[in-house]
DNA sequence: GAAGCGTTTAACGCTTTAGTCAAACTATTT
DNA sequence: AAATAGTTTGACTAAAGCGTTAAACGCTTC
């Protein structure tokens, strides 16, 4: 962790874009030494192997949204509050990086089993995260929709748009990149906007 | 296509349970010929190769739920009529198979150009989905929202949920499936109504 | 029951891939 | 300049995977 040497950083940042591109068992080593500009062996002597590699990649990934969301749950603010702060910094993170969210879901989806463990690592803890939310529906919400509801709308209004960028982005903006990426900074304002209306 | 034999039949149900949850290279066509329990030469025999099992399976897949959105795209009847069955289709079909999302979602954003050759094949116009957008924007929607991001907040809405289902299940459900799968239910309600609540 | 058809099987060849290892190389220290 | 620790390289091994092929099997038809 502490320092890397810069043929460290050349090899993770090729595994990133490799793993998030083709996934893991789409990516070879020699794919990512190719695009690294380094002997295949290299990946080995750095990271022991292929597993350990994709290990750094997908907990680095992880460490780039979790740690927003567990802020979220576990602190004494309300939601509200935490909104708009939260979905400007989402948004941010996957307009630099759309493909970041299919890739862990990706992982997550096909190997579920690491979930708890993950949960537990992050700092989370869906049980007190659970009470939180339950106190607050009952306080805040009137409209009376559950609360676990309410963060999985907010969630989907961040998330998705980047996770199917392809399919959006042929569509609705035929094709047209820079349309794209306007229309996703518009929803920094529209989501917050229509996260209040649903809460009032 | 027409009629299939038995082991054809197997073939394809098993290739899409591992292709939904491993991956395309992530899945040998050993380990589909195992958990089919025939001979891994068939899959040769019947599909010629890995490619166009893989490609038979993609197909089938998209043609789940692409119809549902072109139909709404390219109807004459205005979106607020649409959306009560669009949302209830859509939520029935990802309960049936919540990974089927990210298989789809994967696939695209590794191999983007086939997007366009695909709205081709299924029928789908941009071009005259967007002018029908923008003409109904003017007419109905008050708050001036663009139309296409209240598109993109439905199907978000609509799908995210199962393609996250992992990590919602486990952080907001306590790994409790029926419960998962009745608050995936009481959406089918409150997504329609979010969407109303948007649109006047 | 022999011929002929589609289906199933096992064996083979070939390519790709992950990981190891010893040798070569580099740079720093003595 | 010799020694040493740390990097980089190419060659090798073993395993996994895809696709082909020829033989075996089973079933209908003549």
């Amino acid at each position: 962790m502490a320092l890397q040497t810069e043929t460290e950083e050349k090899i993770i940042a090729s595994a990133e874009k490799l793993f998030y591109q083709k996934g893991k068992a789409g990516t070879s080593m020699q794919d990512i030494g190719d695009d690294a500009g380094i002997n295949r062996t290299l990946l080995n002597y750095y990271f022991r192997s292929k597993d350990q590699l994709f290990e750094a990649v997908f907990r680095k990934a992880m460490g780039r949204f979790v740690p927003n969301l567990a802020a979220m749950l576990h602190s004494d603010i309300s939601f509200e509050e935490y909104i708009p702060a939260l979905v400007e910094t989402v948004i941010d993170t996957m307009i630099e990086n759309p493909q970041i969210s299919i890739f862990v879901l990706q992982e997550l989806s096909s190997n579920q089993d690491r979930m708890p463990q993950i949960m537990k690592e992050m700092g989370i803890n869906p049980a007190f995260a659970l009470k939180k939310m339950e106190e607050e529906r009952v306080i805040k919400v009137t409209g009376g929709m559950d609360s676990r509801q309410v963060i999985l709308n907010l969630i989907s209004l961040c998330i998705f748009p980047f996770a199917a960028k392809p399919v959006v982005l042929d569509i609705l903006y035929n094709g047209d990149n820079e349309a794209y990426i306007v229309a996703m900074k518009e929803r920094k304002k529209i989501i917050p906007q229509l996260m209040k209306q649903l809460l009032s």
